[in-house]
RNA sequence: GGGCCCGUAGCUCAACGGUCAGAGCAGAGCGCUCAUAACGCUUUGGUUGGGGGUUCAAAUCCCUCCGGGCCUACCA
């Protein structure tokens, strides 16, 4: 039994996340966390929601809310999104939790005493009106290139320039509007991430089986231009973990807080020990899972998210974990994916486009949408959702390849013989091909879910699935029913044993079908299949069970014209 | 400006430089009748965005053009 830790990239608190957002990180890390789970392996798979920084502070300011209690109340929504789509997370946390305040505060410490962090003065927009310095992209103004009129501080949208707030021609708030602006002096902790370059190059050069798609950006990242460059890890904010420690010797630091992107990756840890916390266990429980000098030293650790979190997962949180000095586990492998765009552009939460997490779920049950997003998620390039397309494989590969063969079976063997597994008859030739068909296409499936090759491990699937309507078709129980009710009654027997077998199979991808599958079959505490043979023996003659409701209904053409006009943009 | 990625059948996607470029869906034909008008079998369909080059051999490597996307460090 391995021991495996897998983290998820964590949703920003600042309202509800669309379906790309979901199959970028969550999904898929809850697919490998089910998958892993299933067998026999011990998991840990923790995410949690980020919640400090500027837009969580404006969300609140909008919502008329104190920001704890904005975050209190959006931490919530999102648990609960989470449960309705069957995120199987080991524990659900907060960035804003008092042990990410504790462990951000320790590594903070550990970075100073290790001589990797220092104290820089600059200059930087500050907002009378607002009450606040604003971070670059917060002022707006006139492009000094090309006169764009909504040009941000840190690029003009429009002619893609990079700039700086000061260049702006007649520079204002994007908060407010004011115009009030004037530099201001701050002082703000560095992390010297350039004098970890090397360890971090070896580190990176020593993971052969990363993806491009992950190392490229890392790379990138190294050797662009001067090199890995310092990051301010500072903020002037109120809300976030207070740029101090007991003692700290940091002058000038009161009233600070950390950079969100430098206290939410620690988060994964700070959530393994919110977790231990809620499970009324010691330290020692979640420090297994993460130093290697307390246990951890087995760990295979997982990390899920989309390709723009590449560089915090492989540069500024190894920066941190390194830096310290402590030997903290570090991410074994990165599963990046590409972006999921929407009917022919891109998912947009200011415009309302797409399908949002709470949207989806009022329309149709979570495995609809767990099945397409993980059959279709963005492995090798971005990928695009259309109604059209998910219309015809939730029809296909659920309602008629699957829930039909549920029903198919179940239905005739309730018709000929009752709802109970019907005794007699032998197996044959027909029946030792299925079962070397299943060996060998259960094997590829596993062969892709261990390597996370998720795309063909759904294929894989499907393929499983299909076998059974194959089997029925050239065995066909009906017609040998009318001459020889024994062998009808063997194939029968075998067809109900596929349904639990199907049903584990595919519980990573759709839990609440394969839950339903089991539940009808009585048969809750199947086991992931060892032996093929055995496992389609597992149910014996004399078995009671009983016809399930239709696992998936079908869209119609209606309803996908509907939603498809209801999603379009602009969302009330 | 710099860097990276992508472009393959009507659609969504596969293919270590090497058998006639594959699969699912859609389309066509046949079969079956247990089932959610479901299932099975067969089948149509591609000058791999254009052009050039390297190679015995290119979707794959190189150059170029066209089209689309992403990143560029203070949104996260």
């Amino acid at each position: 039994m391995a021991r495996i830790l897998i983290t998820s990239a964590l949703p920003y608190i600042n309202g509800i996340k669309h379906l790309g957002n979901l199959v970028g990180s969550q999904l898929p890390a809850d697919l490998h966390a089910r998958y892993m789970r299933a067998r026999g392996h011990d998991v840990m798979f923790v995410c949690a929601t980020d919640e400090h920084g500027t837009p969580a502070e404006l969300a609140a300011a909008k919502a008329g809310k104190p920001v704890a209690e904005y975050c209190d109340e959006m931490h919530e929504v999102q648990a609960e999104l989470a449960r309705g789509f069957r995120l199987s997370f080991d524990h659900y946390g907060r960035s804003s939790s008092r042990q990410n305040r504790e462990l951000t505060q320790h590594f903070a410490k550990k970075l100073w005493e290790n001589g990797l962090m220092e104290i820089r003065t600059e200059r930087q927009m500050y907002s009378k009106a607002d009450g606040r310095f604003l971070p670059d992209r917060y002022v707006e103004g006139i492009c000094p290139e090309c006169g764009y009129e909504r040009a941000r501080g840190d690029q003009c949208e429009n002619c893609t320039r990079q700039l700086e707030p000061t260049e702006l021609i007649e520079p204002r708030s994007a908060i407010s509007g004011s115009t009030d602006l004037e530099l201001r002096e701050t002082r703000h902790l560095y992390l010297l991430q350039s004098k970890l370059r090397d360890r971090l190059r070896d580190w990176i050069d020593s993971k052969q089986d990363w993806p491009v798609l992950t190392t490229s950006i890392a790379k990138k990242w190294l050797d662009d231009g001067e090199g890995l460059q310092d990051r301010g890890i500072t903020r002037d904010l109120t809300w976030g973990v207070p740029a101090q420690f007991p003692g700290a010797p940091w002058e000038g630091m009161e009233g600070k807080v950390f950079y969100v992107w430098f206290d939410a990756p620690i988060e994964y840890i700070g959530a393994t020990a919110e977790w231990a916390e809620a499970q009324g266990l010691d330290d020692a429980a979640w420090r297994r899972w993460w130093r290697e000098d307390e246990g951890a030293g087995d760990v295979r650790y997982i990390q899920f998210m989309g390709k723009d979190n590449v560089p915090f997962h492989t540069l500024s949180f190894p920066a941190t974990l390194m830096g310290s000095g402590e030997p903290w586990k570090l991410v074994d492998y990165i599963k990046s994916f590409n972006y999921l765009n929407y009917d022919g552009g891109q998912f947009s939460t200011s415009q309302g486009r797409g399908v949002f997490m709470d949207q989806a779920l009022s329309i149709l049950p979570a495995d609809y949408w767990r099945w397409w997003l993980l059959s279709h998620v963005p492995e090798s390039s971005d990928s695009e959702f259309t109604w059209e397309n998910f219309q015809a494989s939730v029809n296909k590969d659920l309602a008629d390849v699957l829930g039909n063969f549920v029903s198919r079976v179940t239905k005739f063997c309730r018709a000929r013989f009752g709802e109970t597994v019907p005794e007699g008859g032998e197996w044959g030739e027909a029946e030792e091909a299925l079962i070397e068909e299943l060996s060998r296409r259960l094997k590829a499936y596993e062969v892709h879910m261990d390597a996370m090759e998720i795309r063909k491990a759904a294929s894989a699937l499907r393929a499983i699935w299909a076998a059974g309507n194959e089997y029925l078709q050239s065995a066909a129980p009906w017609a040998a029913f009318k001459e020889d009710p024994a062998r009808a009654a063997a194939i029968i027997r075998l067809a109900l044993n596929l349904i639990p077998f199907y049903a584990v199979l595919s519980a990573p991808f759709i839990p609440d079908a394969a839950q339903a599958m089991l539940a009808a079959m009585k048969a809750e505490d199947t086991p992931w299949p060892g032996d093929v043979k055995e496992a389609l023996a597992a149910l014996p003659p004399g078995h009671a069970f009983t016809v399930p409701d239709v696992l998936f209904a079908k869209i119609s053409d209606e309803q996908r014209a509907e939603w498809q006009e209801r999603f379009a943009g602009k969302r009330e």
